[in-house]
DNA sequence: GTTTGTTCTAAACATACGTTTGTATGACTC
DNA sequence: GAGTCATACAAACGTATGTTTAGAACAAAC
């Protein structure tokens, strides 16, 4: 091998997504930190310059392959549909899939995973220019592509269906764990392609109804007593 | 009026809520929290014990009045529905509006839904026992009330439903402040009302395809390359 | 073999943290 | 009025934090 040992960068950005996935920014003090990794404690702030850019780059170094590849799908979906609308299940899928995949190394999969959550659902000075710069733009390419393949889709309905899909996939990859306690009780834990392709099946639906406008509200608790 | 000032418990409960909600358990410190709310910094542990105490009673305090109010929609639910099978949309109305109904005060409403949101996501030592005994049980009375109206859904279909819809509805209420940002593109931002019942179809849509066992599997991209 | 630049280390720096302590205040009981 | 109680306060405690520093170790270039 070339390397046989992890260089202290790579050592301190391996450390550093486990540990913040499960104990979050401030959690995790640089003494544990480089401690787990093995590196010494100045290696933080020489190599990455401060705390705060050591986290936004584990994140940046995952994110960015999978919106990537979130692109490549949705141009290949986009592409096969040529003048035809494209299917909302293939968008979707496009949109969840890279998400799925997750990394090489199986064990790292759960800290990922909850590492990638807290950038949609957090908004520190850490995860909130992520989301701004890498997530935000791509999700509009995808409201666009829903726009195209069901243009009777208010743009309101869309940006709210996206929150919906985001939501139930960011929620069903970090909450596996939780899952897992119910393993027996409900015949088995779903594996991933059972998860992506329900939560596909799930959104597509959702979005559909979303087209037909209500004839009147179904509202069912005006008042809130009896 | 009795008092014309809060208690330093309630001051230090509501201050509690409104920082722990954009920073954080670890973002917020007690010199500075206890200076918000204008009482002494000794204050937490004489009326809490310690800081996790308080943050435990913050969440508390909003979570168990929404989750009986739930319970109270669901039993109304099954008692209309009598014999007959609830409807979906009916028990996910009853599950997602308790949340959207929030505080009195509209001034909260927003580091509210954030805070509540962190009790489905964050899995610290504050959230997580929250989530066991409050979450849970009611989540697992909603599933098997689901499994009346949908006889049909495998219980990992109603499970990983939920997840979805869980997902979906605190997204959308913790990501208001993002969706505001886009709200003259797609004509104005959706109300709580608005996005409470397009919730609720989109879930009851979902659930209603999870139902149908797919004849062969959609998956789209079997191979990574072309 | 000396020089040059990068990489790593141990130690120290300044600050902030949650918690504890000892005391003061005021209200209410007897 | 003495005693009791819960509440509130300022100050200090011990510890942990992220960051900086000065220099050692090392490799490559000349």
């Amino acid at each position: 091998m070339e390397h046989s040992v992890k260089s202290p960068k790579d050592a301190l950005l391996d450390a550093a997504e486990t540990l913040y996935a499960t104990e979050g920014f401030d959690g995790v003090s640089l003494r544990r930190l480089t401690q787990i990794a093995g590196v010494n404690l100045a290696a933080v702030n020489y190599h990455f310059g401060s705390k705060e850019n050591l986290f936004a780059e584990v994140l940046a170094r995952r994110i960015r392959p999978i919106n990537a590849r979130r692109l490549e799908l949705l141009d290949r979906v986009l592409a096969k549909a040529g003048p035809q609308r494209p299917r909302l299940e293939d968008l979707l899928d496009a949109f969840a899939r890279p998400f799925f995949e997750g990394s090489a190394d199986p064990g790292l999969d759960e800290s990922l995973r909850r590492t990638i959550a807290r950038v949609f659902l957090e908004t520190d000075s850490v995860a909130a220019p992520l989301f701004e710069n890498e997530l935000l733009p791509m999700a509009q390419r995808f409201g666009r592509a829903i726009s195209q393949a069901r243009p009777d889709l208010p743009l309101r309905y869309i940006a709210l269906g996206l929150l919906f899909f985001a939501g139930a996939m960011v929620n069903v990859l970090a909450s596996r764990n939780r899952l897992r306690s119910l393993a027996a009780v409900i015949g088995g834990l779903p594996d991933d392609e059972e998860s992506l392709q329900a939560l596909v099946r799930y959104g597509a639906a959702g979005f559909a109804t979303l087209a037909i406008v209500p004839a009147h509200p179904p509202a069912e608790f005006p008042q809130p007593g009896p």
